[in-house]
DNA sequence: ACCGGTTTTCGCCTTATAATCGAAAACATG
DNA sequence: CATGTTTTCGATTATAAGGCGAAAACCGGT
């Protein structure tokens, strides 16, 4: 039971990791976690253990990322872990303990166990969601300029965005509405930029990202109608 | 640890079911599994577990599907299972024991726990990977014809599929080899269809399916030039 | 009030990829 | 050799993403 909490600070893309005070791995940086209760699921439990860390109501979404379970990966005692992925928005700034901060993904402290890795894990799953669903609502403020949220995908992805394109892209899809009102300009003057908002909290993912697909009015030759989810509303969508 | 095997039969989507003989869900069917050994990770856990069930040389892929960890989802005792999908060509026909059997994933019998709940989502994850990997060498033979790579994403997808795109589709991607040879032609005659393989055996992401490319030469502003991998050397790439 | 500087926004165009359609190719049978 | 069948391929259309530059909307200073 652990987390990749991550959010965006200063431009890069940051994980919230605290310090061990005890062995095994004495003085490394651990992803915050704990262990699993008799009467919660492992989501639930996850939930639990990052409210000593964070306000859980910073967390805007949290994902199951996969069991780490090499028989190794804990020196001394056999350890099996269902990891997870966190995103807290990059207007908020929970107060967390002492041996508790946030890291820049690309430059990781000491780190215990395989806990880069999962990391990395994480990281990597952020950056295809970003391509074809609606994850950045949970990086982004409630309000944002298409500017702003362009630094935001630019910090998660790694590598420069057009904010013309994903203007664009993101409001083809219908992920991104204006709110109608304007943010105040820059010291430097300069049109004021539109507000926008996502149009859902919740994971949605891109339905035109499916290739291959059915002819048009997609009869489907499934049986049992009526039981097949339809795409859109795929919470954990599909792959790993 | 779970796995849901899949595999065409009589075109149309299987799973590998057995038929429990003891309580609790006595005779209902469930997904073969077992517990986790001491010195093994899930994956070798779950390889050694389908020994028993099916010859380990036909499945063709193996990969982590999620946890399930409801605290009642076994009635009795806490059971927190990793599930995998798992993937057999359709022309393999492995020997399974007498309490065994195949049975299609549109018409599942009895099943036990949330085991029925699992198959769906193991469906779900082969028809998402089918559209932006090369997945489908796991369905199918080592030589195959397109009509009938046609008629196993058929069944896998569950709705029509356009041999001409589907063949353009994937020799772009380059996921598509011809060997050069010919199928013998049906009892009415036709034209003999050419014989095709998939280039990879192993899981391989489409690149094209990332949106938000990067402007053209990458140049990336990661930290750590190297450390990052590329998306195409990404194994079990990046969604759930 | 006007002018240069700045940032955002929008329309137009190009490119990339997938889907559709129909004609031609290659075989069997009578 | 004509006919029917199946596969294959080229040409075309559709859709989504990326690139580029002009126009819009604000600032501060002259």
């Amino acid at each position: 039971m652990l987390a990749a909490v991550l959010q965006i600070r200063d431009g890069a893309l940051n994980v919230l990791l605290w310090q061990r005070a005890m062995e095994p791995a004495l003085g490394r940086w651990a992803l915050p976690g704990g262990r699993l209760g008799a009467s919660e699921d492992v989501q639930s439990s996850v939930s639990r253990q990052l409210a000593d860390k964070v306000d859980l109501r910073e967390v805007a979404h949290i994902e199951q990322l996969g069991v780490f379970s090499a028989p190794d990966r804990v020196p001394g005692r056999r350890m099996v872990a269902t990891a997870f992925l966190g995103l807290v928005p990059c207007d908020a700034d929970p107060a967390v303990p002492s041996d508790t901060r946030w890291h820049p993904v690309a430059a990781l402290p000491d780190t215990a166990f395989d806990h880069a890795a999962i990391v990395r894990d994480a990281q990597d799953r952020l950056r295809a969601k970003l391509s074809y669903t609606n994850l950045g609502f949970a990086l982004a403020p409630a309000e944002f300029t298409i500017s702003a949220l362009r630094d935001l995908y630019r910090a998660a992805l790694g590598h420069p965005v057009s904010a013309t394109n994903l203007q664009r892209v993101l409001a083809r899809r219908g992920v991104l509405v204006p709110t109608g009102r304007t943010a105040a300009s820059g010291p430097a003057g300069g049109r004021p930029a539109a507000l926008f908002r996502f149009a859902e909290q919740r994971l949605r993912v891109t339905d035109a990202f499916a290739v291959l697909r059915p002819p048009s009015g997609e009869p489907g030759l499934d049986g049992a109608p009526g039981t097949r989810r339809s795409a859109s509303d795929l919470v954990h969508p599909v792959v790993t």
